[in-house]
DNA sequence: CCCGGAACCTGAAGGC
DNA sequence: TGCCTTCAGGTTCCGG
């Protein structure tokens, strides 16, 4: 699923190719995934407008355009924007279509979503967005202090509280597990519990993981796909996330799989210690 | 404010 | 083979 990595991956590719051009048409094939305006007045609205800046904040993508309002995108789970070349050779019908944005120059963003929970909205003000989430993962404003005294509030379990866009945006399901087995935290943790020395590996881990992940291109298991195609890489170097049954690079554990609140969560039973003290 | 669970959707995978 | 159930998990909404 796309997270923050996978996100700022579709941002950086999307940029030399897109950046600078206008929208000529936009095609809707699923209404419902516009949220606002109307759909109509979304069709109505789009067409003319150059896309100045693509930017991201947590796993929202922003088409910043002259009219000063700006194109917001969310590609929750299966969600997947491809870009298509004037001429594209490829002549594979890219299926689950949801919306087709068509540039001044012939190309074409395709909006792809297999489960049609992806969305698009028309805001005027980045803000509408900005005030339901937490700063981005990737702020260097948030220090290891910070991220404690947030921590301190919050008696959920750790890895519910990672996940939570109010709390810190960007981090989902996978890279939650995966900065979780980096600072070897059990994600049963109230986050309430976590000592100071945790804090600071956790984040630490959360940088980190958040960084290799866009090195990586982002990780592929099922839907995720570069603008151009392409899978990413990231699912190779995961050490915990979807490695249900799999030994443990550290200490040859098998990893174990829970739900936490809904969710399937993947650590090492050994390394990341007991949900109600600190490990070793 | 905090927490947990349902709803939104539908393809894929597993059971019988 | 084929039907049925379950799982996937980002966000919003609702009730306690």
């Amino acid at each position: 699923m796309p997270e923050l990595p996978e996100v700022e991956t579709i941002v950086n590719d999307l940029r030399p190719m897109v950046e600078g051009r206008s929208i000529a048409s936009v095609s809707l094939i699923w209404p419902r995934m516009v949220l606002q305006p109307s759909a109509e007045e979304f069709c109505r609205r789009l067409p003319g407008q150059t896309i100045r800046k693509i930017t991201r904040l947590g796993k929202y993508l922003f088409f910043r355009l002259t009219s000063g309002e700006i194109l917001v995108l969310h590609l929750r789970m299966t969600g997947v924007l491809m870009f298509r070349r004037t001429n594209s050779a490829s002549t594979a019908p890219t299926p689950y279509v949801t919306a087709v944005f068509t540039l001044d120059d012939g190309s074409e963003l395709v909006f792809c979503d297999k489960r049609k929970f992806g969305t698009a909205s028309l805001i005027e003000n980045v803000v509408e967005i900005a005030y339901k989430l937490g700063p981005d993962a990737l702020d260097p404003g948030i220090t290891p202090a910070s991220l404690g005294r947030k921590l301190s509030k919050r008696k959920a379990p750790i890895k519910a509280v990672l996940c939570d866009q109010k709390f810190v945006a960007g981090i989902g399901n996978m890279y939650a597990d995966e900065a979780l087995f980096s600072s070897r935290i059990h994600p049963l943790r109230p986050a309430n519990s976590l000592s100071e020395e945790e804090t600071g590996r956790l984040h630490r881990a959360i940088r980190e993981v958040l960084k290799m992940g866009i090195a990586n291109a982002g990780a592929t298991f099922s839907d995720y796909r570069r603008p151009g195609g392409e899978k990413g890489s990231q699912q190779e170097y995961f050490k915990a996330a979807h490695r249900g049954g799999q030994t443990c690079y550290v200490c040859s554990t098998p990893i174990e799989r829970i739900s936490v609140r809904n969710r399937g969560t993947y650590f090492c039973p050994r390394c990341q210690g007991s949900p109600t003290c600190s490990g070793s």
